[in-house]
DNA sequence: CTGGTCAAC
DNA sequence: GTTGACCAG
């Protein structure tokens, strides 16, 4: 019964289509279109995609861009952590890739600035907290070692860390296996923290600013392409702003939902500063509905 | 690099 | 029980 391919293909189109898109045999066959459907696979899109919310550049030190594949950040030279870490998330950034644990100084900050060592935390009292997480960059090792870089790492109360911003995360990474994508949006305001020996400003002999909150805003799409684009008034947004400090675990993160609204009057920035203005509007008054 | 802890699932 | 993510030495 079998047939030779090219009988197959006057005969049976539909399965010959069927063949070709899922044994990617495209090139083999030369004439065959080149998008047959929609690529619905995920990608990997760009972590700066809805806009620079701080407008991060080169010339200040305290809001200077750092681009890498993994992210990007804003980092303060003064307070020597990121004022704030925009990456995108979907299943293509997803793998199996063991967390590497590979804290180590940024290179690529300035010559002639202080960067920031993991010793510079040990002992004290707060986690070395990733903004962009280790599980969300598994997908090769050059993405996961880039989340070590001490630039994507902030002095985080070890409860606020290992508990509610985790659970955070986790959920974060649950609403991509269940088929969206997301562009998220973490950062850090004011000073001071309270870790493990109370209540702290610096640490590493003043180097190092604890935060006050850390906050966190997830935009959550469809698979698919053209980002913009598939932003509507019913795209969903997830907003945090949590205090740096043990007790914060006491409730769960959805006690701390906000509007983007708010983190823009608490931070200064402007996000979502490429999506059209009546969008923003109404997407940055929004409070997502607790769970 | 190893062993230990803690919380969540 | 296992896993993930810290800590210290």
């Amino acid at each position: 019964m079998l047939r030779k391919s090219t009988n197959c293909l006057m005969r049976w189109p539909t399965f010959c289509l069927f063949i070709i898109l899922s044994a990617s045999l495209q090139g083999c066959l030369p004439g065959a279109p080149k998008t047959v459907v929609n690529n619905t696979a995920p990608t990997k899109d760009d972590n700066l995609a809805l806009g620079n919310p701080s407008q991060a550049g080169s010339s200040n030190p305290d809001n200077y861009l750092i681009t890498r594949p993994a992210y990007s950040l804003s980092y303060n030279r003064k307070r020597a952590i990121a004022n704030w870490v925009s990456w995108h998330m979907s299943a293509a950034w997803k793998g199996d890739v063991k967390r590497g644990n590979d804290f180590r100084p940024d290179p690529d900050l300035p010559a002639g600035w202080y960067a920031v060592k993991t010793s510079d935390y040990t002992n004290s009292g707060f986690d070395r907290g990733h903004l962009c997480p280790s599980d969300d960059r598994d997908g090769s090792p050059a993405d996961n070692s880039a989340t070590f870089l001490m630039t994507n790492i902030v002095p985080e109360a070890p409860r606020h860390n290992r508990e509610v911003w985790k659970s955070l995360e986790d959920y974060s990474r649950q609403l991509v296996s269940a088929g969206n994508e997301l562009y998220i949006i973490a950062g850090t305001d004011g000073t001071g923290g309270t870790g493990e020996g109370g209540q702290t400003s610096r640490i590493a002999d003043g180097k190092i600013t604890v935060p006050a909150t850390l906050w966190k805003i997830i935009v959550v799409l469809p698979v698919g392409s053209n980002d913009i684009s598939r932003l509507s008034t019913n795209t969903r947004i997830i907003a945090v702003s949590i205090p740096n400090r043990q007790t914060a675990a006491d409730k769960p993160w959805t006690a701390y939902l906000t509007s983007i609204k708010d983190i823009e009057r608490m931070t200064g920035y402007d996000f979502l500063s490429e999506v059209p203005k009546d969008l923003q509007r109404v997407l940055e008054a929004r409070i997502d509905a607790n769970l």
